[in-house]
DNA sequence: TGCAAAATAGCACGACCGTTCGTATTATTT
DNA sequence: AAATAATACGAACGGTCGTGCTATTTTGCA
């Protein structure tokens, strides 16, 4: 099973489908794209907006202020403050697939791939740490709210740690790892090295936390190397 | 260096310690306890609101209502919302240090104490799976913004973290663990574990998640083990 | 160039927020 | 029992929030 460029992209849910509009648009081409344009661009300092203060601390009349526009016209374009949020997560997936996932692929199958992987996304960590992620950050302020948002929020991050996963499962058949070696297991310490390494840089300003993730993610090769001593 | 109990308690930063009031009330001994009373009451409300809505969706009208008070009279106990909110953190530190700190003190230092420090912790992550957890969700709402709530929310992990790690050293020192192994590197990726821990129960629903937690920890041990092979 | 439609602005609303203030009630001490 | 301090209440303030309505401006096409 190949890693294809859309296995990366999430199933659309219904709900995601069904409000947009703007996609609509784009494929028949025919509405004024201006409104497109100001929408993206919008989309774009939500975004940023969001990794600083958060998908919740994310008001749409901080957003109009840093677009010059007022609160209404901002609000238009998204119909609900919700639908703002969904439309935040959808454009951090798809920069994070382009910047994390995508150039891998020119990469050959197996552990060359695991290990550009777990590369580029400490790499974007490491910008993070000054910025913020919404992935971590919404995972808090979602985890126990319902709703489209957290759906979105989730769908996406199970659709990259999946992503992670397979690449690992390859690197197994392509005999680039122990037979023995438990994808999930090993996945979920990649997953553990990351988000230390968030916390402990973003949050403590401990300044070895980029050198001790990468420390671990070669510990954690060496465990599921080929001949590893298979423990558990 | 042995682990005294008092060392897990954060030295009192010089802000807490000229706003509060009534500590010197507490250390006189004077004024009346029923104030003090129900403003335990009061704390204790305010931690279970939150660990399930987070410091920062921690208001003091939803506090009043659990509490059937007035939002005047429970406001009046602190004099401000950060006030409130490091006293949670406070009540919050004391419970973990109660619960996961004290009870390895009567186990044999070394590896019997780390592993139990470890095991009491993931037993604590378990239940707040589905309570939450504000060192988690602190770190996420205060990562950038300083304060007095953030110094205390940032001194009370540092507290627990430099204990975990001196327990590490400890066992390094009995010989329980290799002569080579790095303790801050070690501890860097235990606390990975849990925080993996907690994003994928709590926000991802992965039913797997505590096993693999459990199992991480197992290969982090035989990593660090006696005879080891040092790699990084 | 004119006209429908899309995009934006302006304004108002109800809800909730932390905080202040004067006052009433209750505890504690004298 | 009187004096005094601690505690709680209720109303109100200024502010921000998301959202709904109605104008007005701008855009794209015939």
């Amino acid at each position: 099973m190949p890693i294809s460029p859309t296995s990366l992209v999430p199933r659309k849910s219904p709900a995601a489908a069904t409000r947009v509009g703007a996609r609509v648009a784009v494929s028949e081409g025919r509405v004024s794209h201006k409104g497109q344009q100001t929408k993206a661009a919008i989309v774009g300092a939500a975004l940023q907006l969001a990794t600083q203060v958060g998908l919740e601390g994310l008001s749409i009349g901080a957003l109009a202020d840093v677009m010059h526009m007022s609160k209404s016209g901002v609000f238009a374009h998204f119909g609900s403050r919700e639908e703002l949020q969904i439309s935040v997560i959808r454009e951090y997936f798809r920069q994070f697939e382009q910047e994390v996932f995508y150039p891998v692929l020119k990469l050959p199958r197996g552990l060359p791939r695991v290990e550009a992987l777990f590369s580029n996304w400490m790499k974007r960590v490491a910008v993070e740490i000054h910025s913020g992620c919404i992935f971590i950050s919404g995972a808090v302020e979602f985890d126990d709210r319902p709703g489209a948002v957290r759906d979105a929020l989730a769908s996406s991050v199970k659709t990259w740690l999946d992503a992670m996963y397979r690449a690992v499962m390859q690197a197994k058949h392509e005999g680039h790892l122990d037979a023995n070696a438990d994808g999930h297991q090993m996945a979920f310490e990649i997953h553990g090295l990351i988000l230390a390494l968030h916390y402990e840089a973003r949050f403590l300003n401990n300044p070895g936390s980029l050198t001790r993730a990468h420390t671990g993610f070669a510990h954690i090769l060496a465990r599921y190397g080929r001949g590893a001593t298979p423990l558990a």
